[in-house]
DNA sequence: CGCGCGGCTGAACGCGCGTTTAGAGTGGTG
DNA sequence: CACCACTCTAAACGCGCGTTCAGCCGCGCG
């Protein structure tokens, strides 16, 4: 995760970070020579290293996979659900990681459903124990609730990522962690709302929904 | 919006609409080629005709833009909140349309950026008048939350989509509709639930929250 | 020492892109 | 008829891409 200041890495590794960070930035668009450049190499060693553009993009994918797996097991054990509110102040350490993850779900492949995944069965366990004690109201679809909040929270990010660089001009250059926190900065304070009163004031909708689609009954709150 | 079986339409018209039924499944990178033989002719006067490539999107943009408008204005006088929880099941109709604006919120450009501004706009009068007529719950950030509702659902689209292609083969070609009445269905009853009791049993990370921010109290419920 | 081998480069190749150019076909107008 | 405006095409151009190729350096080993 360190993304030390190249001089003592591989060129190997200089390469893939310096394509993580472009990629991250510019999408998968971005040229080989751009990459090439900014690791300080020729085109030519790119290929001699990692065979073909993709082959260095699967080398990008498991590597940022690896971080974020790392990463995460550690958040998990550590942190409180306020620590959580509070840690996207640390966004811009993991900012070319992160810039990297969002890039790949923006144009699809393979780190994408991984990550989403993952994501999705993390919040599953963790709601799932959040019920247990009593913080979280329980659901008649657990999984599908879980995937629901996952895909709205990633998907609210893309569209943050999106509109800060529409403002810009067309090539991005648009700084991941800044537009995260901006985003929210904003979000935050309705999210918690909603997640605390919810936003219809009778259960009406939901009965309707779920006597239009089967028996049950809507459980009390 | 009536994308008709091409033949009594200018060439003009035919080309437009063959660019963006491809720049809706294939995404902006799709070639010139490629719409010029879908509309059935040379890459030179689609140049002809449209000034540039841009020209075209630009001119697509447009078109789709209307559409969006009209159909919209229709839709906000006609439907209850019900029949537009139904109202997927119509969404065939708009296929090409859909996906062309799903493909344009995930490449980003001006289309995004409009249609996203626009639905905020009217979440935010909406929710204004159910707020009025007492179905939903007042908030103390009306903006924040319309503008968090909408980039969860526009998002969960978009996730929704993603999730979709990378089933699939590196060419995508999903059907945008079908992604959407597929996610529909798996996420509409975890919504409801959601916006009917929320998610948290109390309100102290609230509390918290708006504490650490500033020193209102949380309105009751 | 000599020799090979891996890291590394500059130049080139082929390809597909958006675009340009020159001109053919066609229909309306003096 | 001659002329013109307009739609439309075939062929080519230039460019940037990913990739290949032939060969240069420098270090370790027999």
């Amino acid at each position: 995760m360190r993304s030390v200041d190249t001089d003592d890495l591989t060129t190997r590794a200089r390469i893939r970070d310096a394509a993580i960070a472009r990629f991250g930035r510019d999408g998968f668009r971005a040229g080989l020579r751009a990459v090439a450049t900014d690791a300080g190499v020729s085109p030519a060693l790119v290929i001699h290293h990692f065979g073909s553009k993709d082959g260095l993009r699967a080398e990008c994918d498991a590597y940022v996979l690896r971080s974020i797996r790392d990463q995460k097991a550690e958040a998990m054990t550590r942190w409180s659900p306020l620590q959580v509110i509070g840690a996207i102040d640390d966004a811009e350490q993991y900012a070319t990681v992160f810039g990297y993850v969002v890039r790949a779900i923006l144009e699809g492949g393979a780190v994408a459903a991984t990550f989403v995944e993952g994501m999705v069965a993390d919040a599953e366990s963790y709601l799932e124990e959040a019920v247990a004690s009593g913080t979280v109201r329980p659901s008649v679809d657990p999984a599908g609730r879980a995937r629901y909040l996952i895909a709205t929270s990633v998907g609210m990010l893309l569209v943050a990522q999106l509109e800060a660089e529409a403002g810009r001009g067309v090539s991005p250059t648009v700084d991941p962690a800044g537009a995260l926190r901006e985003i929210w900065r904003t979000v935050l304070l309705p999210g918690l709302e909603l997640m605390t009163f919810g936003l219809l004031t009778s259960s009406d909708l939901l009965d309707e929904y779920r006597a239009a689609t089967d028996g049950h009954a809507t459980a009390p709150p």
